[in-house]
DNA sequence: TTTATAGTTCGCTAATTGACTAAACACAGT
DNA sequence: ACTGTGTTTAGTCAATTAGCGAACTATAAA
């Protein structure tokens, strides 16, 4: 029942809910897209991502610098099935695949320079 | 998005996930049977009950004294299926199964009497 | 009408959780 | 070797939550 139990519990967010479902979209995503997507410090993107992972719902690779996440193989199917039919009017979801749509347009490295401008911008403010 | 998440909020606490289970297999259950079921105070499982009418997965009637409970009719088919195969062989599921055979075999009447005499015997202790 | 009963709500406590900043880590680039 | 980059971990704070007992509510029973 753990295990199960792990899930529901990291479903029970809002935004990493939002995670799951751009990966059910997308194969796979790396930190920097995923933080750009939900507008949160990467730290918190980074202890999410965690969460995720510890509940055996994605796995990770590491490329250079970055870290890629996906799915598992062994993603539940009826719990997929439910998410994106639950999910499929909502106005969030739609607007984080119009959001990744930009953000997949270019490579980690263009999405990481411009996020660190952005936060030198914002420290200067 | 906010119904999706509620019920997966509602599902993220190990005494609400054995509840919707035991009404996965049992048409309805009262107050008493589910306090008895989970050994808990009746106060705490009143609570419990709230939020997964809250988050329209249960809903109530009251017969006489009693307070009845059953999963809604639009109870998402997908997240029944994933509910009961994930658990499918969990232990504290089928420990549930087993206690609420003997729950089931009693009226509310009588195990209200017994949880009454049960709770005055510990204030004696 | 009064008393009893079952469930709900309130308030408290302790634990957990989401967001952030800063520091640490892993390792690529120079 | 040193510097830069992206991610992870640790610590803090504020908000939320699970469990309980007490008080309250709704209403059945006497």
């Amino acid at each position: 029942m753990e295990k199960t139990l792990n899930i529901a519990k990291a479903l029970a967010d809002g935004n990493r809910m939002r995670v799951i479902v751009a990966l059910t979209e997308n194969d796979e995503l790396c930190v920097c897209q995923i933080t750009e997507m939900l507008g949160l410090a990467t730290a918190t993107v980074s202890r999410h991502m965690s969460v995720l992972q510890n509940a055996r719902l994605v796995e990770s690779r590491k490329e250079s610098r970055w870290v890629f996440y996906r799915l598992v193989g062994t993603f539940p199917d009826r719990l997929r099935q439910w998410l994106r039919e639950s999910l499929a009017e909502a106005p969030e979801i739609a607007a984080d695949r119009r959001s990744l749509t930009t953000i997949l347009s270019c490579e980690p490295d263009d999405l990481c320079r411009r996020q660190k401008k952005r936060k030198e911008s914002h420290a200067c403010t």
